[in-house]
DNA sequence: ATTATACATCAAAATATTTTGATGTATCAA
DNA sequence: TTGATACATCAAAATATTTTGATGTATAAT
């Protein structure tokens, strides 16, 4: 039997949807698509405390997912469009491949 | 400022993400990437126990992934790619509006 | 009928993630 | 230099997820 049809890497995909896996962080990540934003953006936007939004920057973070500017105070922070690419490769890979998949009863 | 820029609800999105957090599940994903697969052809590949693997294939199910075909004692498993075109579907609205998005400072 | 197989489900334990509130650091303004 | 703001980090508590081992149910073979 094949295994990994996909060239994308597992750990990494699993480490990504972790970041996805959390709907506070779908919020971030959806007031991200505006542009940056810094924290206080978020604090205003989703009366989320502090050091929760910043836990849950620092996950995104990590997960390559996002980038920061510093300004001054202030900590800017934007989506890092090629890390999407990774997990539309692997999502993409997993669709064609089933639907080029032949099913005994179908 | 503008919010949920895309179509697909944070709610399913959040469900999927879930399901794909969790590197034995996308092992078992992975695995029925080759076609319908019963738990113990999970077993035999994974050398995961019986139980561990229906608890995986639930939250997989409950999650609107895959789908089950009973036949005799055996059941087997199988993605729904419907499932993953909702995701393919989210990914692009964000590669697409992070691709268009101007910054001030690039 | 009895036994074996394939899988689901359950409750408890183990483990991991998230939240909270406090404290720390850097920048800036007065 | 003092005080305020923006954010990071930390440890403890709260909460959620995962694993385990046992038990239950259906199918099928003897």
């Amino acid at each position: 039997m094949l295994k990994n049809i996909s060239k994308v890497k597992k750990e990494d995909i699993s480490k990504l949807m972790v970041s996805f896996s959390d709907p506070f962080r779908l919020e971030i990540i959806d007031l991200m698509m505006e542009g940056e934003v810094c924290v206080c953006d978020i604090m205003k936007l989703t009366k989320l405390s502090q050091s929760r939004i910043s836990y849950h920057i620092k996950i995104l973070k990590e997960a390559g997912l996002i980038s920061d500017r510093q300004e001054g105070r202030w900590v800017y922070y934007s989506l890092k469009k090629e890390a999407f690419f990774l997990i539309k490769e692997w999502i993409t890979s997993l669709t064609d491949y089933s639907s080029n998949k032949k099913r005994c009863c179908e």
